[in-house]
DNA sequence: GGTATTGGATACTCATCAGTATCGGGTTGC
DNA sequence: GCAACCCGATACTGATGAGTATCCAATACC
């Protein structure tokens, strides 16, 4: 069910998806879905945080695996870029949800808190990364973990704009500059 | 009329703008809309169009500025912040416009096309400058522009999120790191 | 001064969509 | 076996919004 509502979210985006429509796509009718959630805010609500906190599992997965494993930063960067590429559709759902958001009190509160949270572990790995390879950060890792996710999605946003021109291994140069290798 | 299409998109999105929310803030009705453009589309793509040509022509009269007058690296982005903090809500609405091109090829093909010369123009401006003041540049001044536009616009999407746990220097100092002073 | 043109108003149509009410059929518990 | 209960289907309602048809008035043009 919140397969096929993340399918039809990709496909159409998040506003343009009738109820009937992911009904449609999960193989039933708008009944079930009325009679799995109150609302299509609700089911939204619900797809977006579980995705959400997969993405950050995920991330955090694989600073995990830099760490155990002996990645550069430069080749964590990489692996990070393939997530994202892989992971397009995804952000721009995200960029979309957020503009609904906005409008919605109730809405941005929760997507504030939970994006606090997902900084907060960014944040908490970036630095033990750095304490493993006694690498110096050039600022508080709050800040690089802001510009890191700023970048990563900054880059999905343009990519979505237009796709030539931006360069698959940017992201990974711009760490590497960041951090000072 | 395209005042009261940019006020009203800014207040409530622009999908969720209806073409009599627009007449109405401009004090007029449906009909003076639909007597000046053909459709909704249409008027978007005239307000998105005339819109971004002004940011662009902004964002190179800073530049410019910046070479005249001869700020410092730091300076001339703590002035494109300031830009970018004012236009906060216009960035929000390009990012929707984003969302909508996505599923409209001829939106799309547009936007991609537009996009294409704001970041050569961005990244003529930073060859000059840096040509002007020596500046070893550490990667081509295509991908640079790509990486300014993505950061500046990576940090609205977050600061979008959660306006807090964004510092407003961030984007002065990340440049910084990614110039090498 | 009279006619054509144009910018705008009013009042529709038509489609879409969130949400509701109600019904049926299968499962579970007794 | 029977009753209570879900889960899902069907068939609505009500609202909204894009687009259209038509009319009116003011201005421009001859």
């Amino acid at each position: 069910m919140l397969d096929a509502a993340a399918e039809t979210f990709a496909a159409r985006g998040i506003a343009s998806s009738s109820v009937s429509d992911i009904a449609h796509a999960a193989g039933l009718t708008k009944g079930a879905v009325y009679s799995n959630f109150d609302s299509k805010d609700e089911l939204v609500l619900t797809l977006m945080t579980e995705h959400v906190l997969d993405r950050l599992h995920n991330a955090l997965a694989a600073f995990d695996a830099a760490e155990d494993v002996g990645l550069a930063v430069h080749d964590l960067g990489a692996s990070l870029v393939e997530a994202i590429h892989a992971d397009l559709t995804w952000q721009h759902l995200l960029f979309e949800y957020c503009g609904l958001a906005r409008r919605d009190p109730t809405l941005r509160a929760a997507l504030a808190e939970r994006r606090k949270e997902g900084r907060a572990a960014v944040a908490r790995a970036i630095e033990r990364i750095a304490a493993a390879r006694g690498v110096e950060l050039p600022m508080p890792p709050a800040d690089l973990a802001v510009a890191m996710l700023a970048i990563s999605n900054g880059l999905a946003l343009e990519t979505g704009m237009d796709a030539d021109g931006v360069p698959d291994d940017l992201f990974p140069r711009l760490i590497a500059l960041i951090i000072g290798q």
